[in-house]
DNA sequence: ACCTGAACACCGTTCAAGT
DNA sequence: ACCTGAACACCGTTCAAGT
C-alpha cells in the first residue's frame, strides 16, 4: 500500500536554496533541508542521491534563474538604440547586481567548493547565452566565445574578490566596476 | 612536571598544508593532522584555536610563499632589460603556475570558503607586492593600485574558470591566457 | 605545561521494518 | 512506493584526569 509522497525533488532544490542563503554552504545540512520540507533525513535519499547531487541541483537552478534576469537586462529599456557595448556594460552590472542579492547561490556556481558540484554543461550555458550574443555582435562570431571568456574571467574575479576582502586597501569598489567593464568593453570593441 | 612539546604550529601548519594538497579541503581534518604530526586530535587546541583559525594560517604562508615565487619572478632573467609590460605579463604566468601547482593551497588563498579563513591584510599585501611595484612603473603610482586590481580579478577569474571546469568549449586554454594578459598589459600601458 | 581518553553534539548515509 | 527509527562511521571540540 503505497504512501503519499510528501515533498519533491523541486521543493528539496527550493528549500535547500533558501538554507543556502540564509546560513551559507556549512549551513546547509541534509537534516536542515529534512526539517523545512517536513520530512525526516532519510526520506530525502529517495529524491536525490546525496548532499552533493543536491548541491549540483541547486548551482543548476541557480544558472537558469541568472540566465533569466540577464536576458531581461538586455531586453529591457531602449533594446534598439543600446550598442553592443552598452548591452555588455550592462550584462555585467546585472551578473554583479545578482551576486550581491544571493551572494551564497552565485558562489556555488562561479567557485563551486568541488568538481562535484559543478552543474552539467546545458544548464551552464544557459547563463551565458545572453554573454555570447552580446560579443558575438561586437566582436564577431569567430572571437565571440574568447571574448565572453574574457570578459567573464574579470568580472567573477572582481566579484569575489569583492567577496575574499580584498578591497580594503580603499577606493571606490562600484566606481572601480564601472571603470574595469568599460574599458574591457572598449578594448574588445577596438578589436572587433 | 611539564611534559615535553611533541610538536609546533609551524609543524601543524606545515602538515596541514600537505594533507590539503593531497586530500582537498574535506580530507583536511583535525584528526588527519593530529595523526600525521604524531598526536591525539584535542592536543592540537593547544597550538590554534580551532580548524578555522588552522585554514587561516594555511592561507597566510600560502601568501608568504607565492609572493617569494612572484618576486623571484620579476627579478630573474635579464631584470634589466624587461619592460613593466614584460613584467607584468610575466607575473601573471608565475601566477598561474603557482596555482596549476598547488591548486588547493591557492584557493584557499583566493577564493576562501568563508570570511573567517581570509588571511590578515598583511600576508595578503605580501604576496601582491611584486605586482604594485609593476603596476606603478606602468601607469604611475596614482592608478597603480586600480591597474593591480584589474589584473588580478582577470588572472584570478581566468584560473577559478579553469578550476571549475568552464573551458570544456574547445580551445586552446594556455593560449587564452597569454592573449589575455598581453591584451590587458597592452591596454594599461596605452593609458600609462 | 602538555598530553590523553572519554564524552558530547553534531554530521551524512544505510537499511530493515512499518504503512 | 514512500516514510521512519535505529544504527554506523565519521566529524570538531571540551574537559577532567594523568604525567
Amino acid at each position: 500500500m503505497p504512501t503519499p509522497a510528501r515533498t519533491s525533488v523541486e521543493e528539496i532544490v527550493s528549500a535547500g536554496s533558501s538554507i543556502l542563503d540564509d546560513a551559507g554552504l556549512p549551513g546547509l545540512t541534509m537534516q536542515a533541508v529534512a526539517a523545512r520540507v517536513g520530512v525526516r533525513p532519510p526520506s530525502l535519499y529517495k529524491r536525490v542521491r546525496d548532499r552533493d547531487e543536491l548541491l549540483r541541483l541547486i548551482a543548476a537552478a541557480t544558472a537558469h534563474e541568472l540566465g533569466a534576469r540577464l536576458d531581461a537586462a538586455t531586453t529591457a529599456a531602449d533594446p534598439a538604440s543600446a550598442t553592443p557595448e552598452e548591452r555588455l556594460v550592462q550584462l555585467a552590472h546585472a551578473l554583479r547586481t545578482f551576486a550581491h542579492a544571493w551572494p551564497e547561490r552565485y558562489r556555488l556556481l562561479f567557485t563551486p567548493p568541488a568538481a562535484a558540484h559543478r552543474p552539467d554543461p546545458d544548464a551552464q550555458a544557459q547563463s551565458v547565452r545572453a554573454l555570447l550574443d552580446t560579443t558575438a555582435r561586437l566582436v564577431g562570431p569567430d572571437d565571440a566565445l574568447s571574448a565572453a571568456r574574457t570578459v567573464t574571467a574579470w568580472a567573477t574575479g572582481f566579484i569575489s574578490m569583492e567577496f575574499a576582502g580584498a578591497f580594503q586597501l580603499g577606493g571606490d569598489v562600484d566606481e572601480a566596476f564601472s571603470y574595469g567593464i568599460s574599458r574591457i568593453a572598449a578594448a574588445l570593441a577596438a578589436d572587433g
